[in-house]
This record gives C-alpha cells, sequence and structure tokens, in this order.
DNA sequence: ATTTAATGATACCTTTAGGGGTTATTTAAA
DNA sequence: TTTAAATAACCCCTAAAGGTATCATTAAAT
C-alpha cells in the first residue's frame, strides 16, 4: 500500500529538479539533499534518463536536467517509469479476472479509491508541484 | 501501490470464510475456490490463526473457522495482520520524517488520499462485506 | 596533451516476499 | 486400536528489489 522505494526516489528526484529546470544538477548536489545512496541514485538517474525523463550530459561540467516542459510530465509519469505496477489490472482481493458470477461491493468501493488516486497522479504536473508551492523545491532543513 | 500477495491472499480468505462463520472451513476447501498455491496458503492459515484471526482445530473433521463475530474484524486489521506497511508513517515522497522547513503541496493532497483509503479499510467490516453483498462470498463461477 | 570532474556500463551482493517439501502431531471414525 | 484426514513445525529454494563496487567514457579546464 505504498510505492516502492524506487517510485519514492524518482518522485524525489524529479520534484527536486523542477525548482529550476534549466539548471544542470549532478548526481552529488542529489545525494546532498534528497536522502538516497549514492550509487543507488547514480543507477535511477542513469534509468530515468533512458526512460526520457531526464537528459543527461557528461564530462566536466556535466549533469542531468529534466527533459521536457514541466507541465508535460505528470507524476503517473514518473511513477510508471520506475514501477511498471500500477497499471496492472488487479482488484482488492488481487484478482486479474474476477471469479465471481456478480460484482462484489468492494469492486466499486475500492474501484473509486485507485480511481480517485489514479486522477491526482495523472492530472498533477510538475509545473502543478511548483506553482502550488511543493517545498520540495523549497528549502530544506 | 497495491498491497502485498499476502495481504491479497488475506483478505480472500477471511472474505470468503466470513460468509458462514460457523463452518469449519478445510485448507482443502479454501485451496479449490481462491486461487492460492496450496502450500502457501496452508502457511498463511497457521500465520492467520497465531494472529488471533482464526481458530484451529487439527484432527479429522478439523478445519478453519473465524474466531471472532463478523463485525468485529475490519479489513484494516486483516492487512495490518498481513502486512506491517500501513502503519508506516511515509509521505508521499517516502519521507519518515521530512527535510523540508514548511509543508509541500502533495502532503496534505496525498494525505487526503491515504486518510480516505485508510477510513474505509478501518469502517469497513466483514460484516458490512456480507451486508453488502460482497459476493465473493456469494457465487463463484 | 593532460588532468579532472562528471556520467555510462556492468557485474555482483543482500534482503525479503513468495513458494515448496517433509515429517510430526492431532483426533474423529472405522 | 488402528487408520485416515486434518493441521503444525521446520527448513529450504527462487526471483525480484534494493544496494554496492569497479572500471570505462566523456568533455571542460588547465
Ligand atoms: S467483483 Fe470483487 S472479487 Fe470480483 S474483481 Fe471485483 S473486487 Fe475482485
Ligand atoms: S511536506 Fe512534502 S516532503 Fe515533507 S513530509 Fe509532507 S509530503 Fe513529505
Amino acid at each position: 500500500m505504498n510505492f516502492t522505494k524506487t517510485t519514492e526516489y524518482g518522485l524525489r528526484i524529479m520534484s527536486y529538479m523542477s525548482l529550476d529546470n534549466s539548471k544542470l544538477y549532478t548526481a552529488n548536489d542529489l545525494f546532498n539533499n534528497l536522502q538516497i545512496p549514492f550509487r543507488y541514485l547514480r543507477k535511477q538517474l542513469n534509468f530515468l534518463s533512458k526512460q526520457g525523463l531526464l537528459v543527461s550530459i557528461q564530462g566536466k561540467q556535466g549533469g542531468y536536467q529534466i527533459a521536457k516542459p514541466l507541465h508535460e510530465i505528470t507524476l503517473l509519469n514518473i511513477v510508471e517509469a520506475t514501477d511498471e505496477v500500477i497499471p496492472e489490472n488487479k482488484c482488492f482481493f488481487g484478482f486479474h479476472d474476477c471469479p465471481l458470477t456478480e460484482k462484489c461491493s468492494m469492486h466499486d468501493k475500492w474501484g473509486d479509491v485507485r480511481d480517485a488516486t489514479l486522477e491526482i497522479l495523472r492530472t498533477t504536473t510538475l509545473f502543478d508541484l511548483n506553482k502550488e508551492k511543493c517545498s520540495i523545491n523549497l528549502s530544506l532543513k
């Protein structure tokens, strides 16, 4: 009932980098701010680049940058890129195809929760996070 | 973003057995209806008994039975018994203690989703499932 | 050209969830 | 009292997620 660590890391990274999407962020910079194990962070930055969410620039003065306009990247994009589990069509009881002859009450009840959750992920972009002052981009302690 | 298999199995088991909470269900019966690997099912029935959600009766004609009145067992009880992850206090970005000086927008936004989700789990009992005709208890194909 | 500061690639290690196998124990029924 | 049908206990196997280590590559700065 929560995201994988990999997804959480992805959300942190993208959220943090969306503060200034013209800036190049080094892995070291991100490491100092996002509480992600360094090696794993490196791996994931690499991965996010391949996924097209980041652009990486090698060499001295290199780093990473968000690849697209902020309003074009939704939270769901990040979740899906880091954890293919969401689109998986499983019901409350974990069935892929329902073994029942008629739908149970949890079907709609839980379906509503799921829909509401996905709706937030689908409609919230990195631009929105900043607009609404998601201060993971504002001020670290 | 979904329950563990173990939790899903737990929900299936308890939901199915709540149809008739006076009946003894054998592992074999549950196996034939709930699409759970037999050995793993056995292990989990054992576990649920130790957790106090089921009562087990050994020997010939033995089996398992729901341990308490249906209205005293919430879905959250089952989730918590099978997967200690929910109460874990992690935010949208996976932080246990927030590194920010002021709360970000996802804090409340996601907090609301989480609260709504937990509220359903906390307030829905096995009795409610049956009352509302959750037909995992009604008719298998 | 050489150095240095950055990322890329690859392979390995560790932990945990999920699943399986075997033998012991219990108890109703024959 | 023996047998059969059930659960209990214990140990091991596998795959995937999370994390680590090492070396190669790039490119700006000197
Ligand atoms: S009706 Fe119930 S058991 Fe069937 S798919 Fe929906 S939630 Fe799952
Ligand atoms: S304010 Fe944002 S970063 Fe801090 S705990 Fe809440 S959701 Fe997490």
